[in-house]
DNA sequence: TAGATTGTTAATCGATTAACAATC
DNA sequence: TAGATTGTTAATCGATTAACAATC
């Protein structure tokens, strides 16, 4: 008889399974109807047992010999992390972390739509950034419920993060990705993601440093 | 007597490191000689003993009752990582997240200075981008070496990922940063840090369901 | 001094890896 | 069928947390 499985979901499993999808989705278009752990592993650098381990938290199962067909395996992915339907978002900072993120393409491969951007700089508002309108930042109490926008992608300069995030939960946001690497105060009923890209280079300075010491 | 430290590096521990740097910082302008674990644990919802365990791979000693001063913890860190000695980078792929970063203030405050930027799209090369002109890809090969640069920054698109990785590697690069979500074919000698966003915007995802699961 | 905070050693926790029967 | 690959259970590994003597 099929087991029932109910994985816990490891923070670690969840942030590979993008990687995963990406692979699934270039397999896709190649024509492969099967992918296997295997093969997703020698990809990625990784070890086929921790890849099947990973995709066991979709819920998806994999046939012997075969692998994972690999349409079913993108729906698995894309519904486990709510990307099978597209999810508005705000920008609030269109300064160039900002910017770019707008016009970042791969979050639109993953349901992430960009409806409206904020900046408190008047020589920006009214400008048009990747055909998204830049609004005053002052009229977010009144767009973002309007909108019935839940996530914000906050940008601003590190000594507006505090306040903006306030302004933001305010309005009704639930979820906050935070590129600001300010702690913000938010209730417990919002969601922050912070993002850090310095502590990916202080990764990459430590690995090169290693390297130079045993050459 | 005191004891001799000859601490593992840990990823994560190296990971949180510019956190602590940035509240050192603030703490330094704010004129405060001490800052104690305790301290940095609460601003960054940790527990104190990690940030003590995370701070010994710096090689810092702290003080009983006074926690660590400030300055020689800010050189620890920048000293461990690397970020007391400006260091030049080049950026490839001078689009949207290539231009965004190129103008980041965070890296020049962790002592990555750009010095250059490629792009293989001829509208773009000649450009100026935050300070930054952007030359012909095809450069690269002649430009890297003539600068002396050995770290790059790689946010060209993913079909042209592992040619251009390559062709830095051949140029002389010995680390990248990639952006790119593929999987770079580089030899032993050359360091890479992937950096992957959607994993973030997973975890987001992922913690927002969570929470509407369990209101 | 008393008390807050440190660094070390030990215990716990969680993630990764290994082993292997089950499967097509 | 034989063999590649799966999912599960168990073992290992590494990171986090706890306990506590040492310190100023």
């Amino acid at each position: 008889m099929p087991m029932m499985r109910d994985k816990i979901m490891a923070a670690p499993s969840v942030r590979r399974l993008p990687a995963y999808l990406n692979i699934g989705r270039t397999q896709r278009d190649a024509g492969e109807p099967y992918i296997s752990s295997t093969f997703i592993a020698k990809e990625l650098d990784m070890e086929p047992i921790q890849v099947r381990k990973d995709l066991a938290i979709t819920g998806i199962f994999g046939r012997p010999q075969k692998g994972y067909a690999v349409e079913p395996l993108i729906a698995a992915i894309e519904r486990f992390l709510g990307w099978d339907a597209a999810r508005n978002a705000v920008l609030v900072g269109a300064g160039n972390l900002g910017s770019a993120l707008l016009g970042h393409r791969e979050f639109s491969a993953h349901g992430l739509t960009r409806c409206a951007a904020f900046d408190a700089d008047r020589r920006k508002t009214g400008t048009v950034v990747h055909g998204v309108t830049v609004l005053d930042a002052s009229c977010m109490n009144e767009e973002i419920p309007r909108l019935g926008v839940k996530l914000a992608v906050l940008t601003v300069p590190t000594a507006e993060a505090q306040a903006t995030a306030a302004a933001l939960v305010n309005a009704g946001i639930e979820g906050i990705w935070n590129f600001t690497g300010v702690k913000l105060p938010v209730p417990e009923t919002v969601t922050v993601q912070n993002e850090d890209l310095s502590s990916g280079f202080a990764m990459l300075c430590i690995k090169m440093q290693n390297k130079k010491g045993v050459p």
